[in-house]
DNA sequence: CGAGAGGTTGAATAAAGTCAACAAACGTGG
DNA sequence: CCACGTTTGTTGACTTTATTCAACCTCTCG
């Protein structure tokens, strides 16, 4: 039930003592975006020239620790991340964190509250955020009138959609080596897109989030690191990491479950062990 | 391209040859339903009275094996199970199948095509289905003077986004046994929720499909409840399932990864166990 | 400078995967 | 309708992968 909670004013801290803060929108915020923002902020084409001067949305600020929504609350908004790194997480019976995502710059919180009317995860700032704020019945209002929103709004959600399906098959289908790949791949891919460098960046959550997003543990996910580093395909140390060889990283696929057995598994092994062992 | 297809008459074959029958609608059906059929089918509220005797939606039917739609093909149309089974799989680089999800009654299908146009996944009858289709366009602008309808696809949209959560929820924090557990309670409520007997059912895919779904091997599948016959929790024999004891089959997490070292986890194991041994 | 959180590494263990042999059911064609 | 080949399911022995437990290290923050 209790969480634990500090919030710092740097980055890299998250657990922090418990029922401190209410999750939502403390600190409101001074700056507003237009429809046209958050559109192309969501690279959503966005044509039609309308009165949207006067639609603006507001934007909230949270601090590193902070709690964006939690479980259960009721449900009224959606965010777009405007800066700043999170993650959101499924709490189980016994009180375990799930990572499900670590949402960054243009991505969007508090879909799965749309339809039970409560958020059914809970998303944490990682560092400081400035997020969006669009309160559910505003949008769908507006969607109403503006074709294109209420397209964009579909699309968004059956992104959303995609991209969890993408995460199943991975944690159905790859070895830890893979998923730790892979999530390297898909870092540098989100900070090039978000005009950081691509080969040289930071960590914003500890090996132990990491481990559960990809549902390994904390060791495995060092130990993997420690090895991708051995072999030279990365350089780590501690939260910061340069990939040294992307196209190594991309290739690592391997194949652990035997899902594959009947076809041309044995090509696939060698072709894959040539990365993996050097 | 072209997909492969040949339907046979019993439910229990799939792969099958390639190039013979387009992926898509063959067979076109005979039956209609109205658009509060379908609301009633999704459990969704639909409270206004309107011209809706000539808002029909076509029925399609598909033989076991058929393929409703295959990844990459245009999407046009989604569709809700009126009857029968399938499954959705993503399908990787080598052509190994990932199962998704096991649509069945009341399930909607191909969500995931919304935002590329592009159906992302592909789905299999896995014995003779009923399928409605909604045509996208028809239904958005039907939704446009329809206030219930929009609501409605947001929330189907967002019920399929915290379904997809969960499965990663469990895929990362499940053990193989709480897996298996959890898949047979699930079918349990699926088919109560049909009308159909929860303590004794048939399934309908293989243990390979079903390890693919639970990201485990075949093998894996085929002792863990040959291990669950063995304690009594059920009965199994080939794709005979009676459910024996529904509260052990429920209470039986168990956490592999060490998500929760922190906290009671030595209670909680000490309570698995309790189930799990015996 | 000291405490505590986060990270690394090693050794032992446990869980699940692999390979292989066999058995049961199905469906096809003689 | 029965025999046979194919697909599906079961089980065992063994291997591999990842987890567990524990010690130690390193930063950061107060």
């Amino acid at each position: 039930m209790l969480q634990t909670q500090i919030s710092t004013s740097k980055p890299f801290s998250q657990t922090l003592p418990s029922s401190s803060l209410p999750a939502g929108r403390q600190c409101q915020g001074r700056l507003w975006s237009s429809l046209k923002d958050v559109c192309d902020l969501l690279r959503i084409p966005f044509a039609s020239v309308c009165d949207d001067e006067d639609l603006l949305f507001q934007h909230v600020q949270f601090k590193a620790g902070q709690r964006v929504h939690t479980i259960g609350q009721n449900f009224d908004a959606l965010y777009i991340v405007h800066s700043g790194f999170l993650k959101t997480v499924l709490i189980d019976e016994y009180g375990n964190e799930q990572v499900l995502s670590f949402p960054m710059k243009a991505d969007i919180l508090g879909v799965d509250g749309i339809n039970s009317r409560l958020y059914s995860s809970e998303a944490v700032a990682l560092s400081d955020c400035d997020l969006i704020l669009l309160p559910f019945k505003k949008l769908t209002a507006l969607a109403r009138t503006h074709v294109e929103l209420e397209n964009a709004i579909y699309d968004v959600l059956s992104r959303e959609l995609v991209r969890e399906q993408a995460m199943v098959g991975m944690l159905g289908a790859l070895s830890a080596e893979a998923r730790v790949a892979r999530f390297l791949v898909m870092l540098s891919d989100r900070f090039a897109l978000m005009g950081y460098s691509s080969k040289f960046f930071n960590l914003r959550m500890t090996r132990h989030e990491i481990g559960s997003y990809l549902g390994l543990t904390l060791e495995t996910v060092s130990r993997t690191l420690s090895a991708f580093n051995e072999i030279g395909m990365i350089a780590v140390n501690q939260r910061t990491i340069e990939i040294k060889d992307l196209e190594a990283l991309k290739n690592l696929r391997r194949l652990p479950p035997s899902r594959n057995r009947a076809k041309q598994s044995k090509e696939n092994k060698l072709a894959a062990m040539a990365y993996a062992v050097q």
